[in-house]
Order: C-alpha cells, then sequence, then structure tokens
DNA sequence: ATGCATGAGAC
DNA sequence: TCTCATGCATA
C-alpha cells in the first residue's frame, strides 16, 4: 500500500522543511511505512515511545485509493513537548484523521488542535494534501483567536517543554521532596498526615522504608480491599467507622477517599498517612466480625438538604481546548486562565479549579508511571 | 469511579 | 494564588 506515498527517506524530514513552514509549524509527522523503522529520526530529540499505545497500521493492504482511508503509522514530533510519538493515522483524499487519541498521546494532539497546527506529513507528493488541522475532520470547532495565549512564539522551536517562564519547581522529583513537607493540618479529618507512631496500630509497619514503599502501599491496598470486601462493607461503610475507631485525630473519610485509596489515586503521601488508619480499622473489623459481633449501624440523620453543589461539567470540545493549553502551560497565569475562560465560555473560576486539579492529576500520574 | 469544588496553610 | 487532602455529585 501507499504507492502513492514514494517513501522518501525519512533522515530528511525535518532538515529538509523550509523555515517559514519551521517557524509556524509546531508539530512534523513523518509517515512511518511499514517499511521504516519507527524508531527516532535524526534531528530533534527522540524520546521513547509510549507503552500505552497501540500500533496497528493497515499496512500491508489494499493501495491507497483517494477515497478509501487507509492507515499509517505517524511519527509525530511535538516541539512544546519535547517529545515524539509514533501513532497511526488514517489518511483519505480529503486529509486524515488520529487513528488514536488518548493518553499522552491524546493531549499531544489537542494540543496541536489547540494551536491550530498543521501537521507535515514527510512525504513528498502528499504533503499538501496532509496540511490539515486534526480536528477539521472530527466536528471540532476551531480554535482560532487562542494563539493569542500561548506562550512567546520565539521559543516554539526549543525541544524542552517549555512555558512562559515557569519555574523549574521541582515538581520532577514525585513525592520524594515532599515526604516533608506534609506538615499541615486539615479541615475535614485531621488526616493530612500520618498520625504519630505510637498511635498507630500495634501491628501497624512503622519502618519508613516499609511505610513509604509504593511497591508495599500497592500490595497493601489490594489486600485491604479484598478483605473489605470480603467483610461485606462498602467503601462508603468504611469512611464512617473510621469515626468510631476513636482514633485521636481521626475522623470519617468519604467514599471517595476508600476508594481512591484502594485505587492508589491519592497522592503518595496521602497513601501513607492513611495506610495505618484503614490498617487499624482493617483489623479491628476483622476481629468483631470474628467476634460476631455486628453493629446496628449508626442512625447517620441527614442534616436537612440545604447547600447542593452543583458539578458543572464541561464539555468535550472546551475539555480537548483545556487539555490542549494545558500541554503547553500547566500554570497559565490569572490573565490566560481568564482569557481562556472567556475563550471557552467558561467561569474563570472554573477553569482555574480544572488546571488546579489537573495538576495534582498529572502528579499523580507521573508518580505512578515512574513506580 | 471520577470530575469538579472547597478550604487550610504554604508561598 | 498555589498545593493538597478531601468531599459532593454524578456518569
Amino acid at each position: 500500500m501507499c504507492n502513492s506515498w514514494s517513501p522518501r527517506h525519512n533522515g530528511d524530514i525535518f532538515s529538509g522543511l523550509n523555515d517559514g513552514l519551521l517557524s509556524r509549524a509546531e508539530a512534523l509527522a513523518a509517515v512511518d511505512i511499514s517499511k521504516h523503522q519507527s524508531g527516532p529520526q535524526p534531528g530533534p530529540p527522540l524520546p521513547q515511545l509510549k507503552h500505552d499505545m497501540v500500533y496497528h497500521h493497515g499496512v500491508g493492504g489494499p493501495p491507497p485509493h483517494n477515497t478509501r482511508p487507509h492507515q499509517v503509522n505517524a511519527f509525530l514530533y511535538a516541539p512544546y513537548l519535547g517529545k515524539s510519538f509514533s501513532l497511526p493515522i488514517s489518511v483519505t483524499g480529503e486529509g486524515w484523521f488520529l487513528g488514536e487519541f488518548r493518553g499522552e498521546v491524546g493531549r499531544a494532539l489537542t494540543f496541536l488542535d489547540f494551536n491550530n497546527i498543521f501537521i507535515s506529513c514527510g512525504v513528498g507528493s502528499t504533503i499538501n494534501q496532509l496540511q490539515k488541522p486534526f480536528f477539521s475532520q472530527m466536528g471540532h470547532h476551531g480554535m482560532e483567536g487562542l494563539d493569542m495565549l500561548e506562550p512567546s512564539a520565539t521559543s516554539m522551536t526549543t525541544l524542552a517543554p517549555m512555558g512562559e517562564g515557569a519555574p523549574p519547581h521541582h515538581q520532577l522529583h514525585g513525592y520524594g521532596a515532599m515526604n516533608h513537607v506534609m506538615n499541615h493540618h486539615h479541615h475535614t479529618g485531621g488526616l493530612a498526615h500520618a498520625p504519630p507512631a505510637h498511635l498507630v496500630h500495634p501491628g501497624a509497619a512503622l519502618h519508613p522504608d516499609t511505610d513509604t514503599d509504593p511497591r508495599e502501599l500497592e500490595a497493601f491496598a489490594e489486600r485491604f480491599k479484598q478483605r473489605r470486601i470480603k467483610l461485606g462493607v462498602t467503601q462508603a461503610d468504611v469512611g464512617k467507622a473510621l469515626a468510631n475507631l476513636k482514633l485521636p485525630g481521626v475522623g470519617a473519610l468519604s467514599q471517595s477517599t476508600i476508594c481512591r485509596f484502594e485505587s492508589l489515586t491519592l497522592s503518595h503521601n496521602n497513601m501513607i498517612a492513611l495506610k495505618p488508619i484503614l490498617q487499624a480499622w482493617l483489623e479491628e473489623a476483622e476481629a468483631q466480625a470474628k467476634n460476631k459481633r455486628r453493629d446496628p449501624d449508626a442512625p447517620s440523620v441527614l442534616p436537612a438538604g440545604e447547600k447542593k453543589r452543583k458539578r458543572t461539567s464541561i464539555a468535550a470540545p472546551e475539555k480537548r481546548s483545556l487539555e490542549a493549553y494545558f500541554a503547553v502551560q500547566p500554570r497559565p497565569s490569572g490573565e490566560k486562565i481568564a482569557a481562556i475562560a472567556e475563550k471557552l465560555d467558561l467561569k474563570k473560576n472554573v477553569v482555574r479549579v480544572w488546571f488546579c486539579n489537573q495538576r495534582q492529576k498529572q502528579k499523580r500520574m507521573k508518580f505512578a508511571a515512574q513506580h
């Protein structure tokens, strides 16, 4: 297949682009036809490919037809992210669209969309044909105008992820460096930090290395869930029961938190702080179960419904734009947040909170990724 | 299970 | 104004 694509040598793809194109293009996609090695190309640094990507190019099949889409494995380079990706794209006479859209790649691409980027295919005869915005064929409204929100376009060719002088922030150190920062109290349960060792259940491990080890936490979380289920207790039940443990400074928790603990979607520090508490509950619960002593449950009187919080829902197109911008600048200034909010017709606070939550999520993901 | 929100405390 | 631990509401 792909005959009409006369596979040119990949090595020249980047250097072959003229300055005009380079200055404007924020991402380059070089079609990596099956015969080609899908590995890094000379020129920009080429990070490893994400493992969560799926490679399924329809190569080897019938020759390309103008009207029938065919898939090729594209090599995409996103300068802003300083990363490269390889992914399958479908090509038609009209243009092309993604074959995969998720994870980091998805973000990179929405990022491209956000900036109204044009992807260039490294195959001579079809470059023009492929120079179309990703989403113009996906029913996505254009993002024209948002470019004004972008960080200085001059550094666009920089390979390192950048963004309006955002400080290094040492966040790459993951949670290791944050273990000492977990010292603030909290309004809800006072669980913000790990309880003093002497308050921890006797059976709890006290050795830092043991309590802190991500793998140990993971193992415990799984054990916890299984035993919890065996006890016939729901996540919400556990949360409430925690208050009955009478551990100093330990109050109830929500189903959300218990769920997140079990699914390891809390921050590392949070996991460490909660582990001994949940472990204490688990052991107590199993002890009571053994004694055949079941609590008739508490009355739990719902304090007359009042302030019903309303959860705003951000529509997919807007969300893609936010993700796009996030990929470029995870920490936009207040002004930019306002600008983004206006462009997307969202409340500024909604946008601000979205970025906050996104950062939290990203931290978790990064941590999980390296463990 | 997860998206959006809140609030205390740290910058 | 941000981070972080959490929670409410909902898909």
